[in-house]
DNA sequence: CGTACCGCCTTGGAGTCCCAACTTTACCGA
DNA sequence: TCGGTAAAGTTGGGACTCCAAGGCGGTACG
């Protein structure tokens, strides 16, 4: 079993376990790759073949004239489901909660619906949309993106969003108002690689995966507003309750 | 800003282009590591370099001996969550209703906890506990993998599963017999890189992320059991309901 | 007609070199 | 003591090369 296995793989598993029992504790330097090619007797290919490994993994990270060290265990952020979230800072809250000071700037125009937005939003190709896209900061790192599409004639129902003071209404105050009750919010969570704009605005090193919720604010079968948030998948974790029946 | 990219990068949005706007339709061959190496005028490290980063991001996959194939896109099978779900087959009713076949199998012991077990049943380091792991499978091909833990205290209030029959009662329904009730179920979710027994087991290609869902059933401030969902994340999305607020 | 086999092609592992950009450190001079 | 600089070490991109294992098609043989 373990005796024709590729040779990066022995470099792989013999740090991946000095970093499981802590011989390797956070912070750590990891050998250099000409220190792995002597130490293990590989050449130079297998060596940076299993530091790739491992930073895809997220195990460790490479700094470009330093070297590899052993990641800390980043704290996974809990993002509470299941009661009610501020349309207009999604995930402000948790942040805050966690002791953290979150900032966020958004901006507001007005664009014609594509085939994905449309299908979702249940209208027709090009129908004109108030996008508005934010981007969320804690800790001076941007922590989540969102993306929400409402359909322009419900923009309307209160005024366009002004960047300057952030005073615009949540969107349920928004509908209350214009006599439309949001019956329910529906979400589906699933996990994919970045897109490189989105590697970018988050600062994501190779290798860690977002998670992609996808939510929908609907009046009966009505889709008021569609909204993509991306937060990256290793500072997020989503908790939620589910209630027990028999 | 695109004058001096690394090569490999060039051949990637390339082919990343040709892929998104169906010039290369899923299941079509991606050029080979000879033919990008032409095609493009980059040395073979760059090719392989290209391929490399497509399929790890799902994009495409390599076969020994025949070829990288654009990956069909795969269906994302819904998880239903904020419903009572059957604690034997925790899925298998969401497999189920989208018209697949779930078989599952599962195995029962008693082992003494852990720490990371022990903390999150609260209960000292050392108590004898019963781990059952579950793997199931749909269309032929493992889809999830499941481990609970209960204190072994609680899992005498009924018999120790026969994995003959799979004719155990579900944990709520032995609970309520031993007069405990279950007052909330709890779920954490979080995105990771599968360890080495996962990927085996759930045939993972390299580059596809898992699920990892933590799931707790209370009674009270009391943990009544523990359980470890493991799901590829390229295969599935989390969906849920979230009451609507003021 | 069917099958076994051979040769070509492809992937993935591995080794060796070279180089640019960047960090860290040590040293030297003011 | 302090600041600047040079040297050494490190990552990441890249080019070549060799090889084993495995898929695939065509051919030849029974």
């Amino acid at each position: 079993m373990t005796g024709n296995d590729p040779v990066y793989l022995r470099v792989v598993e013999e740090l991946r376990a000095q970093i499981a029992d802590g011989t390797l504790p956070p912070g750590a330097p990891i050998p250099s790759r000409a220190q792995l090619t002597q130490r293990f007797r590989v050449g130079e290919t297998a060596a940076r073949h299993a530091l790739r490994v491992l930073a895809a993994e997220g195990l460790i990270i490479g700094r470009v004239g330093s070297g590899h060290y052993v990641r800390e265990k980043s704290v996974l952020y809990p993002l509470q489901r299941g009661r009610h979230l501020d349309h207009d800072a999604p995930f402000a809250a948790d942040l805050q909660a966690g002791g953290h000071r979150a900032t966020w700037d958004w901006r507001s125009e007005q664009v014609r619906a594509g085939r994905e937005v449309a299908r979702r939003l249940r209208v027709a190709d090009g129908t004109p949309v108030v996008r508005t896209r934010y981007v969320f900061r804690a800790e001076g790192r941007p922590m989540q993106l969102a993306t929400s599409y409402e359909p322009a004639e419900l923009g309307r129902t209160g005024p366009l969003p002004d960047e300057g003071t952030g005073a615009r209404k949540s969107l349920p105050a928004r509908m209350s108002a214009a006599g439309i009750k949001v019956t329910d919010v529906r979400e589906s969570v699933h996990t994919r690689v970045p897109q490189p704009a989105e590697s970018d605005l988050l600062d994501l090193p190779t290798g860690v995966h977002v998670l992609h919720i996808e939510r929908t604010h609907w009046s009966g079968d009505r889709p008021l507003e569609i909204s993509d948030i991306i937060v990256p998948g290793d500072r997020f974790r989503l908790v939620y309750s589910l209630p027990p029946g028999s």
